[in-house]
DNA sequence: CATGAATGAGAGTTCATTCAT
DNA sequence: GATGAATGAACTCTCATTCAT
């Protein structure tokens, strides 16, 4: 029965089992074994592949992170001027696939959790810094030095609130507005700038 | 050491306990072990007075909410125009008080674990209501009748989204910035407007 | 406030106590607490009269025991045949008063409980003693000399037995088969015996 | 040490372990590391098995019950006439493996306990109706319609009650007197009808 | 005389982790 | 590769007991 090649499949599993379970139970009440029997597996096996539970927590979130760097890599393959790129780290963050009830849960309770936890606060350390590179490189060109900074934390603040919102909200959360409210934000820092250039009509 | 009327005092201890354990070690660590501990009370006393784990937790968060209420009335009770109401709602809801790093860790596990606690469920949603409502009743008469509702949530998930951003940085964050960035758009918001009839200059 | 004087009565306030949550709870529920809520009083009042748990169950069970000490010496009051004596005593055991739910409950929780409680154990051998004793009295004057100590055995284990079943059956306990259940023993035992001199017709 | 198919093995260990706690230390004095420690196993190792403490009790008294069953049902199997059948029954309650001080005990306590305990409770009631439509059965062909109900309870209750007094002698208990005893009021029971066939000269 | 605040040992239970199979 | 039996530390909670008032 033993198969070969299981690994990146049964971490998978595993990854998703753990997202479920949060969504469903909290962090709290998430047990190796809820998490074995959400995947059809035993607890045994989790150490197996993650050395014990807070690698696979560790996995979880690094998974959860490279969700998001996909999903804002791709649009800004397609943007072209500086005002699409800011949009297309915007639009990857606040893609709807961000907001699916369990991640967002996940997302939130490792957030929380990485407060006291070394290796989930490296996680959250690195994508918090390349979020705010990816916000300073098209503001360095749409503002003065001396506002890409304040700008950069705020676009990334407002992301980071609206997550929370979502979490909170139980499904009735309206991405739409999300969107204009950092929208309404951004215009009035570029618009308050004589260096601004939108190239939006 | 047993003595009369101690019950408000040991109350107020075991809650100043709780929020300072969430604080250092996270809600996931915080043991009524650890509580006693930190008041310097036995883990008995706990149950004594507040029934159970739950019990403590739930008056913890309903004194994180009645503080947050307090800064907020005061400040209404000193403004008189509409914008002056929104101000000392939002002033209220950011004022330093409100982002000592303990009290922000325990708003935001208690905030989270709400998500699968019946109890603090409804206290969070007691407190979202009553923000929600604060700030439409002085937006109401600065918007026209279609916008007060968006405007509210945007402004409201501002704020959330400050304190998550609070939370997570660890101290070394600019409530001024965190100010501005709430004004930014509620300023955006009233100048779009027609209805807008700003008390300042 | 304080009167003097109270001692008997508060003893009495507390037992009653005890027999009514061991009826209502069973012994390993039955805490402090809850006798001194069943009594109306504080817990630190038990350990004032009777030093500590233990010593308020055992003043119990010797209320229990005099309880029916007190049935059998009426009734042998009264008596004045042998055969008189020996319905005395039995009807005296079997008396509707010892037969109360509270009260049954109660003898049986302490009776077993004495098995591994010396202080119990040692009221128990007493009661169970002066009930063989005063058995075997009117019996010797009405079997052979051989005959009176099995005799005196095989009554005292059917009327222990039939409390068992009392207090196991919830109510629903025929205390008149009871009766005519230990009469057929006890006219078996005296028929069989050739000095037998039954004062009844 | 884990290994394939001890369920059986570990059940009947933890068992026996619980009969033997309770007739060392009383059922008040059993705890789960006591039972653990008797078995030479974990205290985690009963909630694997039984869910908890209670799971344990049940599946104790359910245990004693089952052997008892199975004394009566060996010997209903060598007997032919009613009279017989009658004494299988007694035979098989009365039998020295029924009366193992430890296994008493265990009866006892858990007889006891069932009166505030539901689940121990629909045991009890079982096991008390089946004795009591087994010694119907054969006293049907043996008596009177009317007298076959008082007959079946007064033979029940002389069978509990000399557990009862086996349970608190400790050991020096008489099991010819007892079967005697019994013997006793059945011989005077079946003398007294008319309808009586006794097969035996 | 009486209270009930406070303690702390010990109870049942959960759970991450190990390891023979 | 995968299981689940087994462990034991750590947790929450209960409770008899003490003692200042």
């Amino acid at each position: 029965m033993p198969k070969v090649g299981m690994e990146p499949i049964r971490r998978q599993q595993l990854i998703e089992a753990t997202i479920s379970s949060i969504g469903r139970h909290g962090l709290a009440d998430t047990t190796v074994a809820r998490i074995g029997a959400a995947a059809g597996l035993s607890t045994g096996i989790i150490h197996h592949y993650f050395g014990d539970k807070d690698g696979l927590l560790e996995a979880t979130l690094r998974s959860l992170i490279e969700r998001l760097r996909q999903e804002v890599v791709a649009r800004l393959r397609r943007a072209e001027t500086p005002r699409q790129r800011l949009d297309a780290i915007i639009a990857g963050n606040l893609a709807p696939e961000q907001f699916d009830p369990d991640s967002v849960a996940g997302w939130l309770a490792l957030w929380v959790q990485s407060a006291h936890d070394p290796a989930l606060a490296r996680l959250r350390r690195v994508n918090t810094r390349r979020l705010r590179s990816n916000l300073r490189h098209p503001l360095r060109r749409m503002l003065p030095a001396a506002e890409v900074e304040p700008a950069a934390l705020a676009v990334a603040a407002l992301i980071d609130g609206l997550w929370l919102h979502a979490a909170l909200s139980a499904g009735n959360f309206d991405l739409q507005t999300a969107h204009e409210t950092v929208n309404a934000v951004v215009e009035r820092l570029l618009l308050n700038s004589p260096a601004t250039k939108d190239p939006r009509p």
